[in-house]
RNA sequence: GGAGACGUCGCAUAGUCCGGCCUAGUGCACCACCCUGCUAAGGUGGAGUUCCCGUAAGGGAACCGAGGGUUCAAAUCCCUCCGUCUCCGCCA
């Protein structure tokens, strides 16, 4: 939800917003004209609601002979004030609808366009280079009986695969480290529900543009989550935080399920693309004004994570039309894929700025005492995704894989993994 | 899954049977001031959240877990849902 005050008080700046998403303009005049019959309504209604309230009074005051003619009179009162109260609701219903499809105010600096038209910020760890054929990550993961997608298909069908022996170590090495980083960072840990309530998928935004991506149990009325941020995200809810000691930041570890209804025929192969996988996620709640500054922050803890991964990286600004409706601006990191000869989405972190916290009423208390929304930012610090990179820029010619030396105190000090026979 | 109890303004509680004197009382904690004086007590006042009108001072409305309903009037009566607790059953 934006804010409303913006809305009013300097709609151009949503308007422009919209226009670089490629989003409808109009929806900004719908919506202020939305907000005067939301208020207009709500004074009708109260001011009659206090004239009934007086003379509710008077009528339990009244004498015996004198109460039916002025309770008489009370009903038509109430029929008024129900009919305005009705009003009222529908207004603010078509409030919330209007105005809830209004995406989040990009941040200055943020390219228009479509996913094409990411700005670079930069390159980083060079492209991997091999004086053989490389494989590619499901070929590797054969080899090494680590990865086993033949088996995750015949038992959950396609896009489903098995983590076995040092796929599975590699795994909960690449999480532990991510998961250490954090700590270091002060991130309080938290392993999170991955069911959610419908009101908390709904106010983080996944129920919009996103809702055919995401797995529902109609028996239980409940969400499978694609991320750890929903569960972070509403972990928070309806609560006034006190954010005087800094921010509160937390990493999330669970597992993710997406439907990937939307990619039939894409990246089919591995685990690139996959209905679960397992994700550690930063999420911070910050002040407004610390937001921006909170987001370089996530995104060098992410480049830190890479960089122990000794991949080759690229870090771009993703545009506007490209955001999804929560985020303000959203950086993406994407490991060079050898194979693919191409960079690949490793990270995402967004800024949410105070757009979810004003919808799943997250607050704290400015110096006047008064309440306003909090910044809310998430990034990813390590997924299963990143066994692809790992093995493919690691590999060497006759199918092992070196392992990068940050990694090795969490597999025993291991240094290489050998093809099984 | 079955049976039952409960959910009130930071915490603890009253009020709910028998709807209107509840603009929700009291205790504790909190803040300001006063009195007194020394490690405590007493007095006065204030204090929640959301929204609407207003430049402001201020005024008004809503909120007793959530949402509906009955009624001139609902914390109070009725229905649905959510949550907590107790007992029983079930449990890869």
């Amino acid at each position: 939800m934006i804010d409303p005050q913006l809305l009013r008080e300097n709609p151009d700046v949503v308007r422009q917003s919209q226009r670089a998403r490629g989003d409808s303009v109009d929806l900004v005049d719908a919506a202020l004209d939305a907000d005067r019959q939301r208020r207009s309504a709500i004074s009708d209604f109260e001011s009659l609601r206090a004239e009934q309230n007086a003379f509710g009074k008077t009528v339990a005051t009244a004498s015996k002979d004198a109460k039916p003619a002025l309770v008489a009179e009370a009903q038509d009162l109430a029929a008024r004030v129900k009919a305005a109260g009705q009003a009222v609701t529908e207004a603010e219903t078509a409030f919330d609808r209007i105005v809830g499809s209004i995406a989040n105010p990009i941040i200055d600096g943020v390219p228009s366009g479509g996913e094409e038209n990411f700005t670079t910020l930069r390159e980083v760890g060079g492209k991997a280079a091999f004086d053989f054929e490389p494989r590619d990550h499901v070929e590797l993961g054969e080899l090494l009986k680590a990865i086993d997608v033949t088996r995750g298909a015949k038992v959950s069908g396609s896009r489903f695969y098995f983590l076995s022996g040092m796929g599975a170590r590699l795994e909960i090495a690449l999480m532990s480290m991510a998961l250490d980083t954090a700590l270091a960072e002060g991130f309080t840990p938290l392993i999170t529900p991955t069911l959610v309530r419908p009101e908390i998928m709904k106010g983080t935004g996944f129920l919009g543009e996103h809702a055919d991506e995401v797995y529902y149990l109609p028996a239980d009325d409940l969400y499978l989550t694609g991320t750890s941020e929903v569960a972070l995200a509403g972990f928070h809810a309806d609560e006034i935080l006190d954010l005087t000691d800094g921010p509160l930041r937390y990493a999330g570890w669970s597992t993710c399920y997406r439907r990937e209804a939307g990619s039939a025929g894409k990246d089919n192969r591995g685990i690139l693309r996959v209905h679960q996988f397992n994700k550690l996620e930063m999420f911070s709640y910050v002040l407004p004004e610390e937001a921006e500054a909170e987001h370089d922050r996530l995104v060098a803890l992410q480049e830190r994570m890479l960089q122990a991964c000794e991949l080759g990286y690229r870090v771009i600004d993703v545009a506007a039309g490209d955001l999804g409706s929560s985020a303000a601006r959203k950086f993406d990191i994407e490991a060079w894929v050898p194979t693919q000869g191409t960079y690949r989405e490793l990270t995402s972190t967004s800024n949410c700025t105070t757009y979810q916290a004003r919808r799943l009423d997250i607050r704290y208390r400015t110096e006047s005492g008064k309440t306003a929304p909090v910044a809310t930012l998430n990034g990813t610090l390590a997924t299963t995704r990143w066994l692809v990179a790992i093995l493919e820029t690691h590999q060497q010619k006759d199918g092992s894989v070196l392992i990068p030396d940050a990694l090795r105190p969490y597999l025993g000090g291991l240094e290489i993994m050998e093809p099984v026979l």
